[in-house]
DNA sequence: GAGGTTTTCCAACAATCGTTGGGCAGAACG
DNA sequence: CGTTCTGCCCAACGATTGTTGGAAAACCTC
């Protein structure tokens, strides 16, 4: 059995690597992260899993008491390296940096680990709205924290006069989101379309318009 | 045995109603339509299905030869909803309508297909990218058309320079409906916004601008 | 009402699902 | 060294899945 409330020990190594464990926990959950994402959630099975996991079905019960149980995991996962990567992007920005900058880098940011580096965070965007209601629920609170984040965004905007002061914040961050979360959908890795790039114009439209 | 080569036959009633296995087959498609765009293909039960049809399961397989049938005929249905729907309305407008209300009209006909009338476009936006390579290979074409239809609006807008002329026309059709499909994961309707004002103000953010 | 067609129910099939428990190998510990 | 703990395999469980075939019911035609 594993307990979880044991201190977690380590391999007396001269690296401080992690023990065994925590290895084959994370490849398990990278595994269910992709098949998630890819195939959604009801339709990746815990063979498929943990083949990809390069071990037997049964033993994933080792790690986790349920398929429910990897599947929280993977959508907080998901929401918290999306949600710590712009934080801390639009953080690093010098006091000077624009409102209108620091969105961009927040788009980027975003884009970048939606569509590149985070399996979890592409699995929680692809799968939310398709999984039970209390799965849901257990997301809520980091989703709503996150959604706030933006708003502080828009709003500091808005004040500083970047945004035109009868803009409504709320409907900005939908459609801004909507189309970036959007991506996830046709954006295709083997055309080096820079992701950069994409968030770039994205914000350019959004704030500058399409008309003449 | 359903004889699909026969001459689609009616009562001999007053009104010209259709004959009995059609409506079934409707009800089927109905209830599919539903439980795909609220579950998924996969998590959908075709027992699910059948209870909602007021029918046994095992009758599914008069009408469809498969699972899968059910799912092509509702992606299709989806997408020539839509499509036929929103083409409908913009043809409807006078030669003299601008560019931008044409846009206008699209989107706010594709909002309220996606969001009110139809459940099998609804379904189609949830579920494409989750079903199988093959399953989206065969709604393509439809889709390809269609996206062909969007094409067409926004470069007779820029023709017509209604929108500015560096514009890239391919990223604003996915900027666009990128938020307008998205909206169908947030949007409530008990919450009684009205669908053509919100589709009215994601066209005047995206033509105008939320800049100063 | 007889006869034929259309529509539906029902019971069952093999396959696959999430899950469980027993047991085995190797590392860690004393 | 022996003992304990850790990590994992393996076979199996009951439930549910998509699907099938046979027969009953409902319907239409004459």
């Amino acid at each position: 059995m594993l307990k979880d409330k044991n201190p977690p020990r380590v391999y007396r190594e001269k690296s401080g690597s992690v023990r065994k464990s925590e290895v084959t926990r994370k490849r398990i959950l990278d595994a269910a992260a992709i098949l998630f994402g890819d195939q959604g959630y009801t339709a990746t099975t815990l063979r498929q899993i943990a083949k990809r996991a390069h071990i037997d079905a049964g033993s994933i019960y080792y790690y986790f008491v349920s398929k429910e149980e990897i599947l929280d995991e993977v959508m907080e996962i998901g929401i918290h390296a999306v949600s710590d990567a712009v934080e801390q992007a639009v953080g690093e920005l010098p006091p000077t940096a624009s409102h209108r900058r620091r969105l961009e880098v927040a788009v980027e940011t975003h884009m970048n680990t939606l569509l590149r580096y985070s399996v979890y965070t592409s699995a929680n965007i692809a799968i939310f709205a398709q999984v039970s209601r209390k799965a849901q629920d257990r997301n809520r609170l980091l989703r709503k924290h996150y959604a706030l984040f933006w708003n502080d965004l828009f709003q500091a905007a808005q004040a500083a006069g970047e945004i035109h002061a009868s803009t409504d914040l709320s409907l900005v961050r939908l459609f801004l989101l909507g189309s970036v979360n959007w991506s996830m959908q046709w954006y295709d890795p083997k055309k080096k379309n820079s992701i950069d790039e994409l968030a770039q114009n994205f914000c350019a439209m959004l704030f500058d318009g399409i008309g003449p």
